[in-house]
DNA sequence: CATTATTTTGTGGATTTCCACAAAATTAAT
DNA sequence: ATTAATTTTGTGGAAATCCACAAAATAATG
């Protein structure tokens, strides 16, 4: 099949009508997709597609796990460089046959992308010519989506902002809002932030967008950018392990992050888990909270990031607060303060690294290279001198507390 | 012998005069006490006295477990109700020979006892009469010397409470007050609180300052009352286990106003252990924390004394209203709630028993009369219901103050 | 420098904990 | 009322803890 003239001059009304031009010219199954990989069109009189496909089609928008074999395989940061079509082989794990794709420009920047599922027949030199033809000229319409989009963007990043700062309160004005706008409810939800080293630039605040509209492990139903805060609204899908998808959710978010756009460093955190919206400005600041506490307390909350985990350090400020208005003074703590001077000896780290590693005496023993006699021995020592019974919960998580706010006391 | 006038007709200029005197007449070695068992005078010129004796005349009082022995025997109650003398059969044990004693009346109060040793002889009839004229005519001496101790006893009070309130602050002026009282100086102090069921009156104040007198497990420097409060300035005397002592010295007293005076339901505690009298305010102030605390929270605290066995209790005041103003919302504790209420379960009074019997399975299995396998049951039920990572330190500390917490407010 | 006190490491055995598995009992759901 | 899910109790064996004791190493004291 050979096309002189451009095929793809005549007007067409709609991505759906285009996607079908496309597919009878080059006999094959077409998607339409946007910068994020929401489905924006697809063609309609195919007999067979692939479980990816079907799954796009029916989610509107790419797998998770398909994106990120893209990522994977190349086939994405391939088509985010260069204009022209890719052949991509099958990748059978995430159901994806063989295909090619090309991306949809705007100057400089990647708008879309369309898909040609090689079903029946391999395309020829000549029908990727054609594919990258159709990429030009579906430029426009995805554009008007593109603008559309960022318009409808800004309005509801506007709404979000009020909300995190408390400017609407009343749960009736919210719900109004996330209808008015089409925000998906949610039974439960937390805000989380993303602390960037940097500002966030526009082209950073794209790749993360990029990366939560991706996303399938919770539902991301609102962001902001404030500085180096990136600010999210997510809502974890299962009522069971709300805590565990939004860490895992961080986690693969950082991982990405990192492989995809060579960012380290991200600090994330998120607040309470609450069902109803009146409590997304408290989330918010507890969120901030779990970041000020990280800043300030490294070692002890690297591994935190809900505020719930945040546990006893949530009322650290306070404590130290009566703290250095002398009070909680500790006797077993200043005596065994004293004799780790006098003596040499490691007696409140011994305490620290015993509870640190759950009372568990080969394992502390084991990262104080010591043997687990000398653990026991000082422990009995730290009762005799700090005049504590370590049977009693009150008392050892009195002196725990004691330390560990001695320590955040220091680094003050 | 028979003496027909009373031979203590003639003058005498002090007591150790008169001491003399009666010891010659009775051929036997004389020791005077005031009412709480501090020697007064003794008479100088005998071969042979006992060890309880000699003990008493060094230490300037008769030592503690004499008069315990005196209390269980019924010897001191004897002389308290009766102007009679009574002989006293030897106890070995302290160190006690065969011996005579009366007392000293003024109306209808003890003031004093004599003591007559039976060293060589045994005291006739004739004797014991003689005795007993003895303890009249010490009578005016010994209360004089009772008034005297009395208005010292008032202006050392008075000091003692200026202390308490903050109205003596630098440590130099107390110490000038401190020598100009001759009151000893002592390395550890803590103020100690005794609150009786009702208002201290001048008869109980009189026995509770009787039983502290003869104490010496621990040093009573001062001591003045304040409605239902009987408030001491103690130094326990070892640097190692001053915690060991006061606790030991609360509850032994406890003991002695319940077996000698009958009287129940004292409420004790004791503040921060400190070295310096700038912190005596401070230690008081501890000290009427703990009574509060255990007045609020009984069952949490009954066994605890010491401002630093409190523990965690010390800052739930200031938890709690934070979590009044609500905040430290545990969702671990919301979720675990509603598990129980829905499904009439036991978890949150588990977790609590678990930790509170020192994460002991055995212990709290039989506390809760379940299988240790459904303590370990429950547990991981908790772990997974809670999201609460069992294994970590400060999650279970947070889970386990907020469940106190919310009993705290409960009670509230 | 010698002596004493304290701390560390080692050994062995009784006891306890931890788990996996399974049967019974209870509760919830259709 | 039957089925399914959850909870409780039981058994047994591997692993870990606890404790007493003792030798070696180190630190403190006169």
């Amino acid at each position: 099949m050979i096309h002189k003239e451009d095929p793809f001059k005549a007007n067409f009304d709609s991505l759906e009508e285009f996607a079908d031009r496309i597919s009878d010219l080059l006999q094959c199954p077409i998607t339409i997709e946007d910068a994020n990989h929401r489905l924006i069109a697809y063609s309609a009189h195919d007999d067979y597609t692939d479980p990816a496909r079907t799954a796009t089609i029916i989610s509107r928008r790419v797998p998770e796990k398909v994106i990120n074999s893209l990522w994977k395989t190349g086939v994405i940061p391939a088509l985010l460089s260069s204009e022209e079509p890719l052949r991509v082989e099958t990748i059978s794990d995430v159901g994806l046959g063989n295909r090619v794709a090309v991306s949809i420009w705007k100057n400089n920047e990647v708008i879309g992308f369309i898909w040609a599922l090689e079903t029946g027949r391999t395309l020829s030199k000549d029908d990727m010519e054609l594919l990258k033809k159709a990429a030009k000229a579906a430029k426009n319409k995805v554009l008007q989506l593109y603008m559309r989009k960022n318009k409808r963007e800004e309005r509801v990043q506007e709404f979000f902002w009020k909300l995190l700062t408390g400017h609407i309160k009343t749960n009736e004005e919210i719900h109004e809002n996330f209808s008015a706008m089409q925000i998906p409810a949610a039974p439960r939800f937390s805000v989380l932030v993303f602390r960037f080293a940097n500002g966030i630039t526009s082209d950073l605040e794209k790749q993360i967008s990029y990366i939560l509209q991706t996303t399938q492990q919770v539902q991301v139903l609102l962001y902001t950018v404030e500085r180096n805060d990136f600010i999210l609204l997510v809502a974890p899908k299962s009522a069971d392990q709300p805590l565990y998808e939004l860490n895992q959710f961080i986690s693969s978010f950082a991982t990405k992050m990192k492989e995809r756009f060579h960012i380290n460093s991200i600090q994330s955190s998120f607040g309470g888990i609450y069902e109803t919206f009146e409590y997304i400005e408290k989330s918010y600041k507890e969120a901030l909270t779990v970041l000020s506490m990280k800043e300030k307390f490294p070692e002890q909350t690297f591994s935190i990031y809900g505020y719930q985990q945040l546990g006893i350090y949530q009322f650290f400020d306070l404590l130290l607060e009566k703290k250095q208005q002398g009070e909680f003074a500790n006797s077993a703590l200043t005596k065994l303060q004293a004799y780790d001077e006098k003596h040499h000896t490691n007696l409140i780290e011994t305490y620290e690294a015993f509870f640190d590693h759950d009372s568990n005496v080969n394992e502390t023993a084991k990262a104080l290279n010591i043997h687990p006699n000398t653990l026991s021995y000082r422990l009995k020592r730290i009762a005799e001198i700090g005049e504590i019974d370590l049977h009693n919960m009150n008392q050892k998580v009195k002196l725990y507390i004691d330390i560990k706010l001695a320590k955040y006391e220091a680094l003050h």
